[in-house]
DNA sequence: AGAAGGACCAGTGGTCCGTA
DNA sequence: AGAAGGACCAGTGGTCCGTA
């Protein structure tokens, strides 16, 4: 129940506690068995690497921010409003003190397979959020389903708020929409995403500046496409489920305009083909 | 400038005034040219019967309920936040000094082709202003796409709003929503429809009657192909458009639970195939 | 009474900015 | 400084209920 031991075991995931339990959520007709990150569908979006974390993430602290103590007080209930199961109260729970409020490691630039030393997270494991949120999507649509109500295609504020509720605090929406352009760029040109990070990480480039980086490739695989970023979501089956990001939306309109113009290049920086 | 002369000519639309002018709304890349309600694709959905009004919505008095008179002070503009192009202003503009509220005619039970005499709206004309949405959004779209923005797929709020400022007043979002299954029977089965409102047109039923009575063919639709109602409407051009009302969803998930515990019909009426 | 629609409300998409 | 994420906010889907 003390904080400071489990520092050595959080070599990815959160800062210093990650879930709760091991969750009984799920609605009850969820996938298929299981907890949640076993049976994420590794291995449809970016095949080669495997994300390494077999187990890791169970520990078992409360996190002490906000109450909402999951598991430990499910009844197996079912029939309330949104997928939940637990009581949803007790403030504070259980044991540790002062827990301090934890957060994920930040993330660094990784090549692909290169696991994350220190309190640091790889972009493997980025890459592997963005498929367990689309399993819980088809956890949620497949409750949704046999109770016969409205069915989200994308990743909503509700999906989020099932996979917190089944255990996956780590998963937050301002995260996950923050890099669903990276995450693209490994859906659409894995080849092209893993030589960028190769490059960005030989340069000792921080995860913004490869953040950054990511928004070209894309332009220029739109530009190939008719411009049409929202059909190029659509299409692949693992980003479908994902909102365009408003700047990638923009800085596509604005090179169309710029490309019927009559000239090309993004704006400032290199040739057209990435070559960093 | 007066409202009483205006009677003899509402015999459909707007229970004393209609619209506001002719609009310069649909931002300037608009649909095709022409005001709006010339332009609808009328004939797609729904064929044989047309609306029959030339261009009769076209009065010239304001409501002066929410101030906000649309045109007359356009300025060409364009580039501000929502489609609209007018400036927004000018509490109470014109002319009439106690101009009463004024609301559409309500509807009455009318068989195909058939209109609606005295203050009343007939169900031809209740469809027509489902394709004028339909046009509206069409429009919505091309401007969303000129300019790179989010493009809707549905008639959403701002599509209510485009529609609004564009002059269509008499379109709003609770109406169109309280018939979206009435639409979606006449679009999925014409026949079947029309001989529905001949039945109760026969009967005198008023149009609450009506519109009930449109839930149970649908059911029966739905049934025939899975369930799905959601498909059903994907599926067809007109209805796509559409949120799937949460009534036609409840009844079709009832219904489908009660079908897999071995009975049918639907509830406490008739027969399976709608006799009335 | 039957019906049209202004206006409200819970929960959304989007992301800023106080936090660590 | 660079980064994670709680929490806010404008505008949404949905429809009730004061209005005519």
């Amino acid at each position: 129940e003390n904080a400071n031991t489990l520092d050595a075991l959080s070599q990815e995931g959160l800062s210093e506690e990650p879930v709760q339990q091991e969750i009984e959520a799920a609605g009850s007709g969820g996938g298929g068995g299981g907890g949640p990150w076993e049976l994420v569908a590794m291995g449809i979006c970016g095949g080669a690497v495997k994300p390494k974390h077999g187990g890791q993430r169970k520990s078992k602290k409360q996190l002490g921010v906000k109450g909402k103590i999951i598991g430990s007080s499910s009844q197996a209930g079912r029939g309330d409003d949104n997928y939940d199961n637990d009581s949803d109260d007790d403030e504070n729970g259980g044991g540790g003190g002062g827990v301090e409020r934890q957060r994920e490691h930040p993330f660094i630039v990784t090549e692909p397979g290169e696991v994350a030393r220190g309190k640091k997270n790889g972009l493997d494991y980025l890459f592997h959020l963005y498929e367990q949120c689309r399993d819980f999507l088809i956890q949620v649509q497949t409750i949704a389903k046999e109770r016969g109500e409205k069915c989200p295609t994308k990743v909503t504020n509700q999906v989020f708020r099932f996979a917190k509720k089944s255990g996956a605090s780590y998963i937050n929406k301002p995260k996950m929409r923050h890099y669903v352009h990276c995450y693209a760029f490994h859906c659409l040109d894995e080849e092209g995403s893993n030589a960028l990070r190769r490059g960005f990480k030989e340069r000792g480039e921080n995860v913004g500046a490869w953040r950054q980086a990511c928004y070209k490739p894309l332009v220029t695989i739109a530009a190939r496409q008719g411009w049409d970023i929202d059909a190029i979501f659509n299409t692949h089956p693992c980003l479908s489920i994902w909102y365009v990001p408003t700047k990638l939306r923009q800085l596509c309109h604005a090179e169309r305009r710029a490309a019927a113009v009559g000239s090309t290049s993004v704006g400032g920086g290199g040739g057209g083909n990435l070559q960093f």
